[in-house]
DNA sequence: TAAATTTGTTAACATTTGCTTAACAAAGAC
DNA sequence: GTCTTTGTTAAGCAAATGTTAACAAATTTA
């Protein structure tokens, strides 16, 4: 997954720390959600459903301890991974986080090659967590479990026909299918519907997404492409 | 679980030690028991039944590692967690061979505000496995133990059915659930019903969280989502 | 145990939605 | 210019879902 496509959550109530991880991690290409409490940290965490929280453990409001419990019980944030942020001596609130689900801690001081070398080897298990039913190509993501497109961050839902016939596209970007694999891979072959009815849903399906990106091929059929 | 139903037994052969745990435990508001060695130790427990031994290693007639190996095998104390108390310099892997049970360390000198931070970590437990199904998500809390879910700070008990469905749903926020798999999910593949009844269910649901939040991907299913 | 209440299921009907079509317009190809 | 292919629109249709009430089954209460 490409960086800018990961979302990391910095909870910290020491404005500092919070300002030295963030422009560390923006300069990987990161996108950094700030929150200076666990209260914070939980709204927002559910808000934006980040794939990493790095989360400091004393702090007003609401301690990381408590903020991680309640984040883990969210099944929204599954698989989001959650570690600690943890100063030199308070060792032992290393085992008491775990208790409450958390991945990994970092202690303090915070240097900045170690936290980004670490950060990339916590992230190299989302790939695997990560829904399988989830294709993205450029600015379009397409997730056949939830029945949803995303295109220029906005999610889209489209009835069932439309949204085969976007995802066949999309399975092969450039390529050009044929009405007659369309017809076949989104109809099935026993069903025989008419000519127009292809086109009709190209052009619903252009409508939704502000045109574009589905190009027809006089003769042949149709792509996607951006 | 309030502090003062909860049981700790404090087991060190040091009156000063005991009476430095005891007098920062009470102060969180436990109910303390001591004992003085492992005998003492056993006797106490199996009387008692504490939720938490905190055990010493080191000790005469009796020493910890016996002790926690007995307390295992009562039945009485299936719940109880035992953590031993160990000195500094004391070879740590040479506990964690000896597997008797025991459920954590605490290492001296004890730090009261470490001491109490790692008991109510353990402590967690007894209240987790309590309710550690309970799940939140967004402003809606579902409790598969007490068949409620509260939704907007107000409490709704479902019926089993309408429960497990809606549980069903919320337990991959987002993904969309088709008929099929709730009917399985939730009535099992021997038994057959009509095909209205998912809609009725749903609809009793809808009705009961005021709407929204359940969506139908027509031609596909239900989803749960904010 | 009977009565009352709650829960689950069904059937009949209403409603909505998506799919398809037909008719026509526009755009390329020849 | 004619022919073919594709785009557009609105309307009709069919299928899926929503709704309601009635009844059956299970629980609870008396």
């Amino acid at each position: 997954m490409n960086p800018e496509h990961i979302k990391i959550l910095l909870v910290d109530d020491e404005p500092d720390i919070l300002e030295f991880m963030e422009y560390n991690l923006k300069k990987e290409g990161y996108q950094i959600f700030l929150a200076k409490n666990g209260q914070e940290a939980i709204e927002l965490a559910a808000k934006e459903q980040p794939n990493l929280v790095i989360l400091d453990i004393m702090m007003p409001v609401l301690d990381g301890i408590e903020a991680c419990r309640i984040m883990r019980n969210n099944p929204e944030l599954k698989n989001t991974i959650i570690t600690f942020l943890t100063a030199r001596n308070e060792d032992y609130s290393q085992i008491a986080g775990f208790d409450v689900g958390a991945d990994d801690y970092i202690s303090k001081p915070i240097k900045p090659r170690v936290l980004i070398s670490r950060i990339k080897a916590l992230l190299r298990r989302i790939n695997g967590s990560v829904n399988e039913d989830l294709v993205r190509i450029g600015n379009l993501e397409i997730d056949r479990e939830k029945y949803t497109v995303t295109y220029n961050s906005q999610v889209l839902t489209f009835p069932r026909k439309e949204f085969e016939l976007l995802s066949l596209l999309i399975s092969k970007p450039g390529k050009v299918f044929t009405r007659d694999e369309i017809m076949t891979r989104v109809w099935g072959d026993d069903i025989i519907v008419g000519d127009r009815t292809i086109d009709v849903h190209i052009r619903k399906i252009r409508e939704k997404l502000g045109d574009e990106s589905i190009k027809t091929i006089k003769g042949v059929g149709y792509k996607f492409d951006t």
